[in-house]
DNA sequence: TCTGGGGTCCTAGGACCC
DNA sequence: TCTGGGGTCCTAGGACCC
């Protein structure tokens, strides 16, 4: 007897801010962001916090999360921060602290995994459940796990459930905040084809625009579609992709476990630096980003073989460039060697805005391996 | 007043090997 | 001389996601 799967997309409701309410409870109900800017909010003689406002803010980055009520003003996650200072000067503006979100995320995953333990981990805010198998009510098992969640942070979610990730995914976002949608193959039709096409996780804004450009503009429209319009225009394997999803099909598996196939780190200076002129403060960044990320590469227990390194110019063009060494190594300074080395092959002409180095084709630097390093080592290698 | 940081996956050409 | 083929690795860029 096959049946069709129940899969659940769950997403922490504005994250950051969410959390960041939990610890400055007084900001409840206003406009609040989350962006890049350091300092925590000042403690007044009275006792009070002082906080930043959005106006008051003059640098470089973008919002990260909004409130619901910073939403209603235009400001939402990825906004340039000074656009969003236009469109809300008086919202409230706080550091991110990923400490802190990371904590509250293992707590509301830890409490979804104590009622179904088949969990996807998509990032920071949210997860896929393969409820398939629990004997629990669809319904009565979603409000379990929501109530979980808010037990275990104080904080709520909203949940999609539907046959595939695809849908559930889409399903989640139907009834935000604090929302339950359930839906089956049958309402295909009525709940997702309405909906515009770029709902689809895997429709971002160029696939977006060039649907727009054909007249594609919702699900339905893209279900109806000919298949050799799209093909002329995305490629075969895309363009096939494009109409299963229309239709909601996904066969993809919920996978509790992963390997990480890169590790990086990035940063975009205060002001665009020179190669020439800036060199002494551009040498010290490129060492402490080599520093981090074999510190990462150990900490995380992986081997890295190949170094690459990113650069964005003023214009924001950005380039890579990367070199595959003879050994696997998480040493910093051969990071650093083999990144000098692949810096060596760009153009430096133009002053630079971010400067970043990656680390990829990883292995484990389990116990074994270590052994055949250190053996190596003794006969000079 | 432009545009963070950390990832994944895909494509495509060339090198190199059998 | 007429340019096979597949497979894999390396490199660069780009779309997309959270």
């Amino acid at each position: 007897m096959s049946t069709e799967r129940r899969i659940a997309h769950l997403d922490m409701d504005a994250f950051y801010a969410s959390v960041e309410l939990l610890r400055y409870p007084e900001l409840r109900g206003q406009a609040v962001v989350i962006g890049g800017i350091s300092g925590q909010p000042q403690r007044n003689a009275d006792g009070s916090l002082s906080f930043a406002r959005l106006r008051d803010y003059t640098g470089r980055g973008v919002i990260t999360t909004s409130t619901y009520e910073a939403r209603a003003l235009g400001v939402f996650s990825a906004m340039g921060t000074m656009k969003a200072a236009k469109l809300a000067p008086d919202a409230v503006l706080l550091p991110v602290d990923f400490d802190s979100y990371r904590h509250y995320s293992r707590l509301f995953k830890a409490a979804v995994r104590n009622i179904c333990p088949l969990i996807e981990d998509r990032g920071i805010d949210e997860i896929y459940i393969d409820l398939s198998e629990h004997p629990e009510q669809t319904l009565a098992l979603a409000k379990t796990i929501k109530q979980a969640v808010n037990e275990a942070t104080g904080l709520s979610c909203s949940i999609g459930i539907a046959p595939n990730k695809l849908l559930a995914k889409i399903c989640s976002e139907l009834d935000k905040p604090d929302g339950i949608t359930i839906i089956g193959m049958d309402d295909i039709a009525t709940r997702i084809w309405p909906l515009a096409v770029k709902k689809i996780n895997g429709i971002g804004p160029k696939a977006n625009a060039k649907l727009a450009a054909l007249g594609i503009h919702t699900i339905a429209e893209l279900a109806q579609a000919d298949a050799d319009l799209l093909q002329t225009n995305f490629g075969r394997t895309y363009a096939a992709w494009l109409l299963q999803v229309a239709h909601g099909r996904d066969e993809r598996a919920v996978t509790t476990s992963s390997e990480s196939k890169s590790i990086s780190r990035e940063t975009t200076f205060e002001r665009d630096l020179h190669a020439v002129q800036d060199r002494e403060i551009l040498s010290g960044i490129f060492t402490r980003l080599c520093t981090k990320l074999a510190a990462d590469l150990v900490r995380k227990g992986y081997l890295c073989k190949t170094i690459g390194i990113k650069l964005r110019y003023d214009d924001f063009r950005t380039v890579t460039r990367d070199l595959t060494l003879p050994s696997p190594t998480a040493d910093a300074t051969a990071i650093r060697r083999a990144a000098a080395e692949c810096i060596r092959r760009v153009a430096l002409d133009r002053r630079l805005r971010l400067l970043g180095v990656r680390a990829s084709a990883l292995s484990k630097s389990d116990g074994l391996q270590q052994y055949d390093a250190a053996a190596q080592g003794e006969l000079g290698f």
